[in-house]
DNA sequence: AAGTGGTCTAGACCACGCA
DNA sequence: GCGTGGTCTAGACCACTTC
């Protein structure tokens, strides 16, 4: 099956905005639905959707405009649990054990196991986040233990689900001073984030202790 | 002019799944287009802002389910720079000179004057944050300056424009350890913002000094 | 087979900005 | 008075789940 024929029409529009002038207007509504042969409320819905992209802005009774490319709508902090770019996730060490706090957390009793791994992510070998991951063991299929590089990745669960950050600082932890190659007593942002599914069930709890001088966290909205 | 009649369905809406059980199911979308008498394109408009702002879920094929509160889409980053609920912002003082680096921010010519303003942000006496507001003065009408309070509120800005943070940690700065009563060398996050217009035209510099005991960013997403 | 959300159509009226 | 985006209608077909 092709794509539904608004997304067709997203791509068309971004690439025939791409080297156009911050300002410039696009056609209407009305022209871009005779262009694309097709009905104004499936032009409309492309270009809603660029809109809350940051590609575009419209003003009311007077058009639609090609927005600043630096304006995009970006969340880093979301982004640094999906797409990691060139960045590379290392596995230092995972065990499974009782982890009162994050049980807790996870909407487990005290005593019930967790799943807990430890990654660095690394960029041109400089040392950016240290990943602390937990998982209701209960979870986790045995013979996915093998497979745990794929248990980890955490993107698909935020794509079905609901995530929720705080920022929070600190100095950095001893244990991970070095590893990223910060001096004792660097204050730096440990991201304190759960991913829910649609029901509100907990999935994963995970803290990224990030290294401010490889990663600024930031949002455009 | 009444409401839009999505927006009056959203409302309706909202205020009968209050008392619902999370994972409940809503009528179907023709069901609630017959309910509030008309068409089905009009309550998915509703329906489809309500998932978004995370009140209610969709599976394809199956329906429409009432989501967990707690997992509403929010982002207190923005939030702070908005409706500040119960918090009470004090002018400490504000001056018009030259800043160099603000004016680079702001686009201006290194030697453009710009008006500073910074203020503490309290809520039941305790102290939240400290703002540090920066304006290129040429867009300060000079009758306006009796009005500080007025241009102070930045909040009509952001809602016409786009707002990009970023979140830098850092010991608290000796100048305001004591206004935030924060020890000497506690971290915290400043959060850097930049207000543009839809037009990409940086409009303010904003800079934000949270008390971490009293301010938590969180982001639901 | 019946019902659901996802997509799409070909119109319509409104309030507003602009010339 | 014309063109714009914002809203709304009354249908339609599809792929899919559930029974």
């Amino acid at each position: 099956m092709a794509s539904a024929i608004y997304l067709e029409i997203k791509k068309n529009i971004i690439e025939s905005i791409k080297d156009k002038l911050i300002g410039t207007p696009i056609a209407s509504e009305r022209e871009l639905a005779v262009q694309f042969a097709t009905s104004r409320m499936t032009v409309r819905k492309a270009v809603t959707e660029l809109v809350e992209e940051g590609y575009l802005y419209r003003y009311k009774n007077r058009g639609t405009f090609v927005a600043d490319w630096k304006l995009h709508k970006r969340n880093t902090a979301v982004d640094i649990l999906l797409k990691k770019g060139r960045s590379v996730p290392k596995l230092l060490y995972f065990n499974v054990k009782e982890i009162p706090q994050a049980a807790k957390r996870l909407n487990l009793k005290e005593n019930d196991l967790v799943l807990r791994a430890v990654r660095l992510i690394t960029r041109d070998e400089r040392p950016i986040t240290v990943e602390e991951i937990h998982f209701p063991y209960k979870n986790v299929h045995h013979t996915e233990i093998k497979a745990l590089e794929e248990v980890l990745d955490v993107e698909k669960y935020v794509e079905n689900g609901t995530l929720t950050q705080r920022f929070i600082p600190m100095l950095v932890p001893p244990q991970y001073s070095n590893l990223l190659c910060l001096e004792m007593g660097t204050p730096i942002i440990m991201v304190d984030s759960i991913i829910h599914d649609k029901t509100g069930n907990p999935v994963a709890l995970v803290k990224l202790y990030h290294n401010p001088k490889e990663k600024i966290i930031e949002i455009t909205s």
